[in-house]
DNA sequence: TTTCGATAGGAATTGCTATTCATATCCCCT
DNA sequence: AGGGGATATGAATAGCAATTCCTATCGAAA
């Protein structure tokens, strides 16, 4: 065998944390939530988009997704006016990144509990 | 907007839990585990990749891949002999396990604890 | 009232990932 | 000695998801 292209060292847990459905579809993965707190802090899906580099389409086409599996809406849009539109965040969406943020502290904190541990165990 | 596709009440928090190395690389994906827990179960590869209905070649491919990072065997491979060959893990794929399955119960405990309220939050 | 830039969304294309295919090797058991 | 079934691996193909491309629509500001 080769020798390893990775130090035992540099080795970090890492998760993906989504809605689902019952039949496993995802409602909000993991991507949206980093696509709304984006939309959040530019003000509009575009400079989320870019920011986060997805293209516009996708990005559209993945809060629309989620909107309508949820069945309301995440972000209030504009078109047309001062700087050609904008998007904003609904106060559900607002909600939904709050307790996304809570349980990602959670989970965070499960990790950092384990590392160490786990290092131990996999060397 | 069309009504929804689904109930808000048959939600749930799912997530993806895995090892990687700090470029991001995937080093063992969730799959990965699976596929070594299925190995376990059925001493083979074949067996393991047909339980979770993956190609030979791919779950072959993910393990050698995740050995070759890790610079270490995570199954010790038999060819030939009775019932033609079979695959079982090593000490340290067992470690690894052991210490995944912590971890997932850690989080799961994390999930289960937030579960409530993140549906209350969203509705 | 014209312009500018973002939202809206269908359609074609690209690009990656997994499957499928093909072939070789190994070795216990009969 | 040979058969059978799993491991081993490259090469081609299929399947899907995201990007790219295009064309519309909207409305505040110049």
């Amino acid at each position: 065998m080769k020798p390893p292209r990775s130090s035992k060292n540099d080795v970090f847990l890492r998760y993906k944390l989504w809605l689902a459905a019952v039949s496993g579809e995802g409602i909000v993965e993991e991507s949206t939530y980093l696509l709304l707190k984006a939309v959040r802090e530019k003000g509009s899906l575009k400079a989320a988009a870019e920011h986060l580099n997805v293209s516009y389409r996708k990005a559209w086409g993945d809060i629309k997704n989620s909107e309508e599996l949820l069945g309301y809406e995440l972000t209030e849009k504009h078109r047309g006016g001062q700087g050609g539109g904008k998007s904003e965040l609904t106060s559900k969406a607002f909600n939904l990144l709050e307790a996304y943020d809570a349980l990602h502290r959670k989970m965070d904190a499960a990790i950092e509990e384990a590392y160490q541990d786990f290092k131990e165990k996999i060397k």
